[in-house]
DNA sequence: CGGCAAATGATATCGCATTCGCAATAGCGG
DNA sequence: CCGCTATTGCGAATGCGATATCATTTGCCG
């Protein structure tokens, strides 16, 4: 996996965080980065995967993704512009990569318009199909 | 102002609340409607604002509007499908009336669209003006 | 007007994500 | 291999929005 960023020391936990930050198609949230690095490092604490968050997030390895009334995701920082995605079913949370482009039609006048969020609801591929799919391990397809 | 939902009794802090809630053209904090309808109830507690709103919300008149990373704010709920823009000066956040319509063509295949938010962020009219307005009872036009 | 129960105000408490404190562990330079 | 100290794990503590508690107030019906 890639290098991790500037840190007096190289452990087993940072670069477990890391490598599951990096290998998920998807922002995760804190706990899902505790469940599954907990897979390469087993006795790892929510506490270092705060402490390693954090880290990250000051070297702009990755950046806070915040979706209206839910913890904190977290994805690598170096995504272009894109929006999210989350499955009522599974509630994971999907990156979208295609914008509609230019909102300034949709500002009222006088305001101006410096960024923008979407979000989309629905149904994600596996659980449109009836598959079901609840957010845990099992069903995080990293690395 | 209009009637109040279904509550046993009618009381000076019911109906100060859902006049706040019903004149302010934007959706409210809990403090803003706090400190907006203590202009009519003086002693009013915050757990009363609470109380009213969750009756509020129980009986369909007033709705949650939640914006990524933010505490909850409340507006009518017979405000028909609309998007928010948040002023990053003074914090407000306002109605969006108008809407891009379609997004199907964002929504990776396989994914089924439900429903979507879209979130706009930079100035308001009184911010774009150099005009320094903060999000405090002062700046909050109701009645 | 009287009386009962709903509603309120003040404050304590909860829930929960996040952070802290500290002893134990383990990188890493020498 | 040593030793220093950054880092960790654990559990306690924190912050804060929201809720519960309870004595007091106040609608409201008769």
């Amino acid at each position: 996996m890639g290098d991790l960023p500037r840190m007096k020391r190289r452990t087993r936990q940072h670069q477990a965080i890391y490598d599951v930050i990096v290998a998920a198609d998807r922002p995760l949230l804190a706990q899902e980065i505790l469940t599954l690095a907990a897979g390469a490092v087993p006795q790892l604490s929510i506490a270092t995967v705060y402490r390693t968050i954090k880290a990250l997030q000051e070297t702009c390895t990755i950046k806070a993704v915040l979706l209206p009334g839910q913890n904190p995701r977290y994805e690598p920082a170096d995504h272009s512009h894109h929006h999210y995605f989350q499955c009522r079913q599974c509630e994971r949370v999907f990156d979208v990569e295609t914008c509609p482009g230019n909102l300034d039609n949709l500002v009222p006048s006088g305001f101006t318009l410096e960024d923008h969020e979407i979000i989309l609801y629905g149904r994600c591929c596996e659980c449109s199909t009836g598959t079901i799919v609840l957010a845990t391990a099992s069903t995080l397809n990293v690395g």
